[in-house]
DNA sequence: TTGACTACCATGAATTCCCATGATATCCCA
DNA sequence: TGGGATATCATGGGAATTCATGGTAGTCAA
């Protein structure tokens, strides 16, 4: 299944490069398609997806008054994408804003959540899971249909 | 049928491999489907299921607004999923992050609840059973409806 | 020439593949 | 129905491959 699951945690070596982890690499393959890391809106971490994602998210601004404010702000995620080459051992070369943006010290916790994945420090990443866990405990998991998929339009 | 049923327990070796019981692997077969294995959200267990159920996290999840908390947990089960490879001999290498997250300790019981199964440590599973048959006795059992399958778009 | 990036090679560890064994269950024929 | 032959299955060990990672040399642009 073309899906980025599983978490992976891999060295940055001196020179900014990192193993983008082989089962990621074989769902890019397999749909001959190029890699694009981006900066997260909403969290000190990157993004990571190939180019369907990319078009759905300039599909949905397009919907959008381009004018407006949220346009511009959905934008930002755009403008901070790079389409990342991939060497021949299979690493690509994290430029130093993204490394510094998520915070990186020497390795990255890769995070596969279905069509697109992020990388992240590893603690930040270790202590997000521990609280996710925590709520589901307390709070329950979220419902979740199974048997069946939903009608569309059905919540 | 195409459901995972029944309980086995089989050893884990010093390699931390595991054969999945046959029963399992024809379901599996029969439907081309790799398997996939994640951390439960709720216990101390590992949850095992084919593609579709993975498939279902997903398109739930895209339906969702994903930064909302509801989608983030659900997130949880897809990063700590993997697809297995199963062997020529019908066994799969547990990483030592999910025998530590299950307490195993050589042998694995596979639980099989229908349309996924467990993997628990032997003795907890024996714990459960025992409460939920002893709470079955004293506070009776819940409703059961059989008969027919909810139709499609009824709650 | 320097600096940055790319291509190439080397290494070790982890994982996958392959063959062997024994135990259990199933089949088949008398 | 009994009992031997056969197939299935769990399990063990070793060989071969993949993968992450480190380093070196080569290329291009400033």
């Amino acid at each position: 299944m073309d899906l980025f699951l599983s978490t992976y945690e891999n060295r940055i070596d001196s020179k900014g490069r990192v193993s983008v982890p082989a089962s990621y690499r074989a769902v890019l393959e397999r749909n001959r398609s190029p890699l694009y890391i981006f900066k997260s809106l909403t969290h000190a971490c990157l993004e990571g997806c190939g180019p369907e994602r990319i078009s759905q998210i300039v599909d949905a601004i397009d919907q959008m008054d381009s004018l407006s404010e949220e346009a511009e702000i959905l934008q930002t995620m755009l403008f901070s994408a790079q389409e990342m080459k991939i060497d021949s051992d299979g690493r690509m070369l994290l430029p130093a804003e993204f490394i510094e943006f998520a915070g990186l010290d020497g390795t990255a916790l890769f995070s596969g959540i279905g069509r697109s994945f992020q990388i992240w420090r590893p603690d930040q990443h270790q202590k997000r899971e521990a609280d996710f866990r925590e709520r589901a405990t307390k709070q329950g998991v979220p419902r979740l249909t199974l048997g069946r998929r939903p009608e569309p339009g059905e919540r």
